[in-house]
DNA sequence: TATTGTTATACTCTATAACTATA
DNA sequence: TATAGTTATAGAGTATAACAATA
């Protein structure tokens, strides 16, 4: 069963990579244009921790999608330390139909399932995260 | 559902990086080892073409491996231009260990499952895996 | 001619450490 | 002194292209 969750992993993993391509994106980039999409302009430091990612980290994505024009870098009303990135227009749409994509494909997954059988997944998949909560918190180091 | 899959992915990711870490291996390298494991000593080029990978990044996986003394190169004995890689005996010791601990880790994930909710979740997991497959292979490009 | 594995080069993601500008 | 973001440096995974040795 872990070989068909891993096989699952392995597969998504492809299937995200490779769509996010079409659009010039990245795994990692795209989870930033997701967080700003919901925090609206934030700081590069505050995408490091939402991220759990170095500072460093941030610079170097923020560049890479400053360079596709997916974002855009203006300075801080009231520190002028830190810098607010933002989404561009062109982004906007993007990421909408990204999420539009993300339903797609949960329907595409899981659409022809009976209700019966979602359910009793989707406990399967709530027990797992439970258990993997479990491992990588309190696991033995 | 969809959303406790990617997290379920993400959390299984982090745990077989961070597991194999203390052994002085990566994701990446481990498949190396798991084939040559499951192959006997296998030229690069057949490496390249199981791990669907371009026979330069073989070069570099092998090279990491040879350094942490994972696996050893030897010449082809009947192709000057091939090269053969297996396991060192550490490797072997290391390999046996991880599939001990991958067995350890379905327990752990599923073994308090009642065996409906396991049979369940399995078949979850199949109708998921058929669906990604369609979705991959003939899906719209 | 075709194949095996290499060097050369490049891009992405990630990290630590040192530094600048600001708070 | 502490914080935000940068440059410098490094390692890992991935790719294409050119090349040497061999088939």
């Amino acid at each position: 069963m872990l070989d068909a969750l891993l096989e699952v992993v392995v597969l998504l993993d492809a299937d995200m990579t490779a769509s996010l391509a079409r659009d010039g994106l990245t795994v990692a980039r795209t989870r930033v244009l997701w967080l700003v999409r919901a925090q609206g302009p934030v700081t590069q430091r505050a995408l490091a921790d939402l991220l759990e990612v170095t500072p460093r980290n941030v610079t170097g994505l923020v560049d890479g999608l400053v360079a596709g024009g997916f974002v855009e870098r203006s300075p801080h009303p009231d520190d002028r330390r830190a810098t607010l990135v933002s989404l561009t227009p062109h982004a906007e749409q993007v990421v909408d139909r990204l999420a539009e994509g993300h339903g797609e494909l949960g329907e595409q997954l899981f659409g022809s399932m009976t209700p019966e059988h979602r359910r009793a997944f989707a406990d399967g998949l709530a027990h797992t995260l439970r258990r993997l909560h479990t491992l990588l918190d309190g696991g033995p180091a």
